[in-house]
RNA sequence: GGACAGUUGGCGCAGCGGUAGCGCGUCCGCCUCACACGCGGAAGGUCACAGGUUCAAAUCCUGUACUGUCCACCA
């Protein structure tokens, strides 16, 4: 005998390594098929998965499997990523912990060594954790972004977009990490809120006078200061413009200028300019040619400023500043100010706009056909309310900092001869004794050769002498080209030609612009056509209470350790469950076990089905023919719930799909059709029986087959043999197909009388406590012919589910002395419970009847007596009013008549 | 400052023109021979607020409030 629970984790094991050993989910690029194509948005190799990646993984796994078994040529590309910074970041302060040693301890060719090694153990766990999820990639065949092929496509890119001179290189104000030493590009750097200090400071006069009191949130960047700005419109400062003020502490004289972009309520209505340490700023600076100082260094230490503050860190040279602007009697006041901080995205540290000179791509000619194919819906949005914001970004882009000062990446595919780039190249020595390029200045003379290998020699002066570029390629960079370079491209590879364009990307809104932007736009400029033309947009799993999930706030929910205890079926089912486009979801181990006691369920019903298959040999085809209501019943039902469940993979509603083959099984099949089939297991239909209910649960399972894979692959092993499948793999079986010859209106309309009769019966059992053990007699009284031939027919059906012994069925039946009453449409039900009846209750619930039957009638003469209504609405409306009306005037009558009798 | 989304029973959500559904939780009764990870039943909602369109609005429109997200150079 099975055990009595289904026990997932032995059951899982064992298929996880079956399908991979059988290569079910390796490529087939077969030419007779539609290709079904999604690539995964690869993982950072950073650590293990996270309840995020659970989620955006199971919906492209329920997608790929899907459309396999919808006959297309489905594929999942699977691989990670080699995520630049943060990878950095965690090996750096792993070497941190583990040897208290930095990356220039070990130095640039050791450190990358390093991240190598730890590449194959992290990628290894991840690819582990694939395996368990049951996700449908083919992991003996992982693309990787730094691998040989990724990186060919890399060059590739660099390469055209610098003869298209997209590429270029220049000096401006880059945002800065100070932390992780590089710069960053525009949306890698986050605002988040803080609640900081504004300081108003004076300047004095040159001329001895009060000067101007100006408002700051960064005193410490005073000393770059190269003029006090005001609006031209302010009347309070107009006779000030063109003086000079004197800047605290440094003792240097700055003009007052005025711009449009001084706002004249914030603050005082002075804004010191410092063109430095501020992209408005630096604009300002721009427009009235002031000089650029900088007083941080690429190190967050003060520099240029006075003696006192050389050498200081930034945030405590600000506290100085502040303390001897106090003291000197310069410091007019300190508010408190909330305000948006800009912040690095990988480690939150403070921004430091910064000027250098960096590797940009020109972004407004590649923007414009990515703007063409949103706005024709070419590339299409799910939800598509995410359309405008894309547009939005889209039309205003910025060039794109793509170089990074850090190791870890693809090295900038650029040589230098140390002789003919001499004055540009700036060398340090690092702590291993070797010689590093460590600037490069095109401004200063250096001259770029591309290429993907050290150039042989020189194209200028033939030397030898040459070194690579020192910086590396932002890790977007390799990604945006991930949809072409997982087939190989820019080479001409049978997968490039097969399944490029891919179908869907699905994957978090939060890198929309990050990442999915540039994937359209490198798509578009290299082949021409869309990566993709669907982006589903999943949300964000948070924590019950919808904060995002972090280490810090200890909040996090591993899916390997929910996996563990409730199997990988439940957590995936319980996600999908959830599963609407762009929907953050809430979620905690709560969460799970609605999930796993579905898949309980499903397991106990099969267990049942198969109990009562032992006496019955060889395969059962589907009837062709539904012999009485329950099967008519179900096949409907059954034909519909396929229908939808279709329908929510076609529009990403995977909630939907869920959902509806969850109430499907448990609602209808299990508490419906399985219990009135039960009785029919005695009898000489036994076997018609069961071929209904193994081909409609092996049907089900098909379908749930997506969703939650391990389980529906066990049991359909079990039953195969009597649906006579062949076929090993639910993945290499047909989906079931909707058939609208199931559908059966009629059988609908009859159940829908049984069920509510049968309802009203329980109801009354469970509120007089009647025993379940105890049959009961019942009374039903029908005036409706059709309802009355409902009831006469399907008796027994009725007797079965409501545990009625005696049934006496009629119309215009006498109510019995001493029974309690209800009504379903214009059926009176009575059920004869001497002794057992409670008056008062009865009396409650009568009342209860009355009322809203009162409340009923009321509303619907209303609307009946409206002649508009009448003109406007249509017939079938007025019909079904009217037909509601009379059924709780029905339901009136009968409840006020058995209060009267109850008296 | 701009844009977008949300506001439905205790909690989390679905519904998106014909007077409310689901899951969890709560309460009551059941170890009914597949399942107590179960079965049956009950309680619980003027669908944020105010206008408007319509015969009819949770559902469409406008505005307000609150919540959240994204974008943006008010120091």
């Amino acid at each position: 005998m099975l055990p009595k629970a289904y026990e997932p984790q032995e059951v899982e094991k064992k298929l996880a390594e079956k399908w991979q050993n059988a290569k079910l989910f390796a490529a087939k690029a077969d030419p007779n098929k539609k290709p079904f194509v999604i690539v995964i948005p690869p993982p950072n190799i950073t650590g293990a998965l996270h309840m995020g990646h659970a989620f955006t993984n199971t919906l492209q796994d329920v997608l790929i499997r899907s459309h396999r078994m919808f006959g297309e040529d489905a594929y999942w590309v699977p691989g990670t990523d080699h995520g630049g910074i943060a990878t950095q970041n965690v090996i750096e302060k792993k070497l941190a912990k583990e040897e208290h040693k930095t990356r220039h301890d070990l130095g640039r060719e050791k450190f990358l060594e390093t991240v190598w090694e730890w590449y194959h153990e992290c990628g290894n766990a991840i690819f582990e954790q694939f395996r368990k999820m049951g996700w449908a990639l083919d992991l003996s065949d992982i693309r990787f972004t730094m691998d040989e092929k990724r990186a060919r496509a890399v060059f590739e890119c660099f390469k055209q977009w610098w003869e298209k001179k997209y590429i270029y290189r220049g000096k401006r104000l880059i945002n800065w990490c100070v932390r992780c030493s590089t710069a960053l590009s525009d949306i890698e750097v986050e605002h988040l809120p803080e609640n900081g200090k504004l300081w108003h400071l004076r300047y004095k006069g040159e001329d001895g006078s009060d000067g101007i009191v100006i408002a700051t949130t960064r005193p410490e960047t005073i000393y770059a200061d190269a003029a006090i700005a005001v609006n031209p419109k302010d009347e309070r400062y107009k006779n000030m413009v063109g003086k000079k003020v004197i800047i605290p502490l440094a003792n240097r004289a700055i003009p007052i200028i005025a711009d449009e972009a001084v706002e004249l309520e914030f603050g005082t209505g002075a804004l010191k300019i410092t063109p430095a340490h501020d992209a408005t700023d630096y604009e300002v600076g721009k427009r009235h040619n002031l000089p650029v100082m900088t007083v941080i260094n690429d190190k967050g230490k003060m520099i240029n400023c006075p003696k006192k503050y050389n050498g200081m860190d930034r945030d405590v040279c600000r506290k100085e500043t502040v303390k001897d602007l106090d003291a000197a009697g310069l410091l007019v006041k300190e508010e408190k100010y909330n305000h948006a901080v800009s912040k690095c995205y990988r480690c939150g540290s403070p921004i430091e706009p910064f000027m250098s000179e960096q590797w940009f791509v020109k972004m407004d000619e590649l923007a414009k056909p990515v703007v063409k194919a949103a706005e024709t819906e070419a590339l299409k949005f799910h939800p598509d309310s995410w359309k405008k914001p894309f547009l939005n970004w889209m039309t205003n882009i910025q060039d794109w900092c793509i170089s990074r000062q850090i190791w870890w990446g693809h090295r900038i595919p650029v040589w230098y001869c140390r002789e003919c780039s001499k004055k540009g190249l700036t060398f340090a020595t690092d702590q291993q004794g070797k010689e590093q390029l460590t600037k490069v200045s095109f401004e200063d003379g250096a001259q770029p050769i591309v290429s993907f290998e050290e150039p042989a020699e020189c194209p200028h002066c033939h030397g030898h002498d040459l070194v690579q570029d020192p910086d590396v390629l932002d890790t977007w960079f390799s990604s945006a080209l991930w949809p072409m370079s997982v087939f190989g491209w820019p080479e001409k590879t049978p997968e490039m030609a097969h399944f490029y364009p891919t179908s869907v990307m699905v994957t978090g809104y939060e890198i929309l612009y990050l990442w999915v932007a540039r994937m359209v736009l490198t798509g578009l400029d290299f082949t021409g056509k869309l990566p993709f033309k669907d982006v589903y947009l999943n949300g964000i799993v948070r924590d019950k209470s919808g904060q995002k999930m972090s280490k810090s706030k200890g909040n996090v929910i591993d899916p390997l350790d929910m996996t563990a205890k409730y199997g990988t079926d439940a957590v995936r089912f319980s996600l999908l469950m959830q599963a609407v486009p762009s929907k953050d979801i809430p979620y905690s181990e709560d969460s799970i076990t609605g999930a796993r006691n579905f898949c309980n369920k499903i397991y106990n019903a099969s267990r049942f089905i198969l109990m009562n298959m032992e006496d019955i040999k060889g395969p059962l085809a589907m009837p062709k023919e539904a012999k009485e209501l329950a099967d008519k019943w179900i096949l409907d039902r059954y034909a519909t719930a396929i229908k939808t469940a279709r329908e929510g993979i076609e529009k990403y509603n995977l909630a939907l799909t869920a959902n509806t083959l969850y109430h499907f099984l448990w609602g209808d099949f299990c508490d419906w059709y399985i219990e009135l089939a039960k009785q029919r297991f005695q009898t000489e239909e036994k076997e018609y029986v069961m071929a209904l209910c193994v081909n409609i649960l092996y049907n089900t399972l098909k379908a749930l087959h997506p969703l939650i894979p391990f389980i529906t692959e066990e049991i359909a092993a079990s039953l195969r043999p009597f649906v006579n499948e062949k076929e090993e793999f639910l993945l290499n079986q047909k989906y079931p197909e909707f058939d609208a010859a199931l559908l059966n209106a009629d059988a609908l309309k009859q159940m829908e009388i049984v069920q509510g009769v049968t309802k009203e019966i329980r109801t009354i059992r469970s509120q007089f406590n009647v025993p379940p053990g105890l049959k009961i007699k019942a009374v039903i009284s029908a005036t409706d012919e059709q309802e009355l031939s409902v009831v006469n027919a399907q008796a027994a059906y009725i007797q079965l589910m409501a545990k009625v012994e005696q049934l006496q069925i009629g119309t215009n039946l006498a109510k019995p002395k001493q029974t309690a009453t209800a009504t379903f449409g214009k059926i009176a039900i009575y059920i004869p419970l001497t002794g057992l009846i409670d008056f008062e209750k009865e009396k409650k619930r009568l009342e209860k009847d009355i009322a809203a039957a009162k409340a009923n009638i009321a509303s619907r003469q209303a609307r009946l007596s409206q002649e508009n209504f009448i003109k406007n609405a249509p017939q079938a409306q007025i019909d079904k009013t009217k037909a509601e009306l009379a059924a709780a005037q029905t339901l009136l009558a009968q409840a006020e008549a058995a209060l009267a009798d109850l008296a």
